[in-house]
DNA sequence: ACTCTCTCTGAAACCGCTTTCAGACATTGT
DNA sequence: ACAATGTCTGAAAGCGGTTTCAGAGAGAGT
């Protein structure tokens, strides 16, 4: 491998100046870089990233941590992250962690080691308290997707979950429907517990008395939609439409309303909320609350990338609004 | 940030000892090493990757270029891989190719400039040949997943997309249909022939003529799946079953079927190809043939540590077995 | 007691780049 | 013509590890 100092001897200059024109650091005469650039080109030369990386304490990487690769939802996240920075000719490193508490320490632990310039976290488990300490304790920037806390607002890019439950529960509400019956997400995490709030928010503006008995747990994934809905139907708490807090429980429920005997959205209308993939191939297909991950990623990418002054973007949405998408699984009361 | 060096003069010892007890690459004495390790662990040292890199030309990290990180299947290729090097303490640096070759090109050189230990593959556009250039032109080891390429064999681990192909048509067969169609992959592909083949081949040992008529082009995509049986039902052809390339087009041509008010499995049974998550939440959920993105990605993983000398596996699996994964889209007939 | 191993150890070179610093040269102003 | 300024340039000192090499000391064998 040809390293700078074949490059500045077959070019006849200094090491130095072959550095300076690679990295326009400092202004080089005509000629002398043109002999630089054709000694480059000549020997094919890719400079060292670990040499570059050692002098100048800079990895041109940064570190994503999320919660799981495969999941459609964050490898959008990825993606958003991916094509940012990218641009910036930098690389991306991953890790997951598998929303476990000690799998997320672990993870972000050793991205740390990697030295990437920064880190970009999607991460359930770990609560607050520690993803702040985790913040103000390393020594590069951190920023968070898909999560709001309070005391790093300005380190977190989110959806407005509130917002979201409400526009699902009052698009049902608009519909005619009144009893309406949601399968909340673990109220151990914020997103989960701010869209039952944007439920009840909606409810109370239109008059409708919250109802404990129409509330069944379900977690964000599809069997626990699937035994909410269940536990739903033998409360008999007599329902005609449904907001599920993810689009993962609104399939699971889905399952369970059509074999209960019930039609999706005749007897029952359903909406959903992430806007996932599988939202379109549900049958019938999911009116949701779409929640843009891939521009999540972007702007979390573009935020770090800012923290490091390698972007002087004027303004980066950090707070985004969900929108509604309306398919099929809603109908009029 | 602490370096060696404080770590060495606070237990007394050359830098040369402190590496030595870091990787155990020469005995050193018991009061020493204790003196390093009390040392390290009072300072919270962590070795430089830059330095480190630099002297041993190592990365310590994998490159992983994909089609799409976002995809299902994707994204478990690259849950695999991640789980493999994780375990070895190496990173995984990834970029991806959006199926389109000049992108793939541009991100496989990229990946090449940040001199990870080894790179692996899964890309769609890039043609054999030139694939096989660039595993041949690159100084570090190239493992290609998801891609059968005869020329480096012992380089990919790839799916037997031949029997895939006849195990869902056979499934279909022993169901009693005799009129299977197929909606096809992009004849590009050769995941895509290979798996036509096996539908042929079934077809043959069971005596069943092979009729062009019943054979669409529908990409890997549901907007091709639909387009696909729309033309197959104009075609008249006259089917009672149908066999599509993916689970993407499945969904297409189970959203044609349903639109023209045919019955899926009682009019007209399907089988897909993948067993994505779609798979399940398809309704009916879809019959279709397993491949197995994550273990495929350990497996590639696998391989090239096996060449960097790292892993010591014995043997490894390159070759996977198509498994029927049976659900509610088939009916006997 | 003396050599011969064997086990540890530290000094120093090296990995390939960036950056400082001082100086060479050309240009400008007077 | 001379000083003052500005523009380029190269030597050399890092960056923080690993590894070679030679040597010190301990134990074994005669």
């Amino acid at each position: 491998m040809p390293t700078i100092r074949d490059v500045s001897q077959l070019a006849k200059v200094s090491q130095a100046t072959v550095s300076r024109v690679l990295n326009g650091t400092a202004p080089v005469s005509r000629s002398k870089r043109e002999a630089v650039l054709a000694a480059i080109e000549r020997l094919a030369y890719q400079p060292n990233t670990f040499a570059r990386s050692l002098a100048t304490n800079r990895s041109h990487a940064i570190g994503a941590l999320v919660s799981e690769l495969s999941s459609a939802a964050y490898g959008d996240i990825v993606r958003g992250i991916e094509s940012v920075i990218e641009e910036r000719g930098m690389h991306l490193v991953v890790s997951s962690g598998h929303a476990r508490s000690d799998v997320e320490l672990s993870s972000f632990e050793f991205l740390k080691e990697r030295r990437t310039d920064a880190l970009i976290l999607q991460i359930d488990a770990t609560d607050d308290d520690d993803l702040v300490e985790w913040v103000r304790k390393s020594d590069l920037p951190v920023m968070i997707v898909g999560r709001l806390i309070h005391a790093i607002e300005e380190r977190c890019v989110y959806l407005d979950n509130v917002t979201g439950g409400a526009i699902a529960t009052r698009h049902l509400l608009e519909r005619g429907h009144r009893r309406i019956a949601h399968i909340a997400g673990l109220k151990r995490l914020a997103d989960a517990r701010d869209r039952l709030t944007g439920y009840r928010r909606a409810l109370a503006e239109a008059d409708v008395a919250y109802d404990e008995s129409l509330v069944a747990e379900g977690g964000f994934i599809e069997d626990g939609g699937y035994r909410a809905m269940e536990e739903l139907l033998e409360r008999g708490a007599g329902f005609t439409a449904v907001f599920a807090s993810n689009d993962q429980s609104a399939a699971g429920a889905l399952k369970a309303l059509r074999q209960a005997g019930l039609r999706v959205p005749d007897d029952v209308s359903l909406v959903g909320f992430d806007d996932l993939f599988i939202a379109h191939y549900l049958h019938p297909a999911l009116t949701t609350v779409r929640q843009p991950f891939a521009e999540m990623g972007q702007a979390a990418a573009r935020l770090a990338l800012m923290s490091l002054g390698i972007d002087e973007e004027k303004e980066v949405t950090r707070r985004f609004e969900p929108v509604l998408m309306e398919r099929d699984s809603v109908a009029a009361r």
